[in-house]
DNA sequence: TCATGTTTACAAGATA
DNA sequence: TATCTTGTAAACATGA
């Protein structure tokens, strides 16, 4: 691993994959989700390995985007002229890492098409067995492409939160997941808004977290994704809602399939090795003003999910067809 | 035309 | 050794 440098990796490849580089950048982002060409700009304003050979690695990323359930495609709105659409992290997306590793995923991240048409339309797509090794390349993206042309937002954090808190469902880029062991304590007279918020979702919040996702993150602020959505939603006039997310997103399909659907099973394999201590990491080399973010309104939540039982892990009956990222969806963590 | 998005294919390295 | 994840390349389609 290569030495970090004050904020960047310098000129050394950063050891995060694809799949992490653009989490970072769709994190970072205000709204939770990017452009592909603000996931560009963000990986190559902070790691300088990327500001060459872009043909590469961009095609690499696409190729990520495309490929892995974990990303979502979200329609621009028709206020949002622009070539692309929008990416973001898959609201059911959990626990692809171990214990907030980033360096490689313990797990696919796939989605399974049965109960989540609602999430999910457009065409089928991924020959199961083709690319990516085989049996590996089983992949199902959700779209979310039926969805009225709004950003899913915060409403993927919402979701995300929701089945973190009915099902124990850990997203893995919540913060949980991402400070992972050494959270405690940390965060104490942070005085962020994100416990505030968590609370709100109904997420099990622990009482401590915070900004410490910028040591596993060098390069990306604190992942106040809910507030600052929310706020960010609030001040363009998306509608908010009980039924819509922040950005408009219709939050009960979304929580609907954290609390009635299938949520990520995180399958444990194996102990992890623990990450280095995050004081080996450098300071982050930038910041969110996460602490001056206003709670988002309790409205966004999904508060049915919240206040479900646990979902039924798996459904026995549920198609085991052949998988494509189009189609009715089940959000699996898959390993064998 | 170019950026974006999808799909297939292969190779390397990690892991069970 | 088999499987899986990741990286890379390339062909192709689509839309601004």
């Amino acid at each position: 691993m290569p030495r970090p440098g004050k904020s960047s990796y310098s000129d050394q490849k950063p050891p995060y994959s694809y799949i992490s580089l653009t989490a970072m950048a769709i994190q970072h982002s205000a709204e939770k989700m990017l452009p592909l060409s603000d996931i560009y700009k963000f990986i190559m304003e902070r790691f300088p390995y990327y500001r060459e050979h872009t043909q590469r690695w961009q095609n690499s990323l696409r190729h990520n985007l495309s490929f892995n359930d974990c990303f979502i495609k979200i329609p621009r709105r028709p206020d949002q002229p622009g070539k692309g659409s929008f990416w973001a992290l898959h609201p059911d997306c959990g626990d692809m890492f171990e214990n907030g590793s980033f360096l490689r995923r313990r797990k696919r991240f796939k989605v399974l098409r049965a109960d989540h048409a609602h999430l999910h339309a457009g065409s089928s797509k991924g020959a199961p067995g083709a690319g990516h090794g085989g049996a590996a390349a089983v992949g199902s993206v959700g779209r979310l492409s039926q969805f009225p042309p709004y950003g899913l937002g915060s409403a993927a954090a919402a979701a995300a939160a929701a089945a973190a808190s009915t099902s124990g469902f850990k997203h893995p880029f919540a913060i949980e997941n991402i400070i992972g062991r050494d959270y405690k304590g940390v965060l104490q007279a942070g005085g962020l808004p994100l416990a505030s918020v968590m609370h709100h979702l109904g997420y099990p919040v622990p009482g401590q977290l915070g900004n410490v996702v910028s040591s596993v993150w060098p390069h990306v602020g604190v992942m106040d994704s809910v507030a600052a959505a929310a706020a960010a939603a609030a001040a363009a006039g998306v509608p908010v809602g009980p039924e819509y997310g922040a950005f408009g997103v219709p939050v009960k399909a979304l929580c609907h399939s954290a609390s009635q659907g299938l949520p990520a099973v995180p399958v444990p394999i194996k102990p992890t090795p623990a990450l280095p201590p995050v004081t080996a990491l450098p300071p982050p080399a930038l910041s969110l003003p996460a602490a001056s973010q206003p709670p988002p309104a309790p409205s966004t939540v999904c508060s049915a999910a919240a206040a479900s039982p646990a979902a039924p892990l798996l459904d026995p009956t549920a198609p085991s067809a052949p998988e494509s990222k189009g189609g009715p969806l089940h959000s699996v963590l898959v390993h064998s």
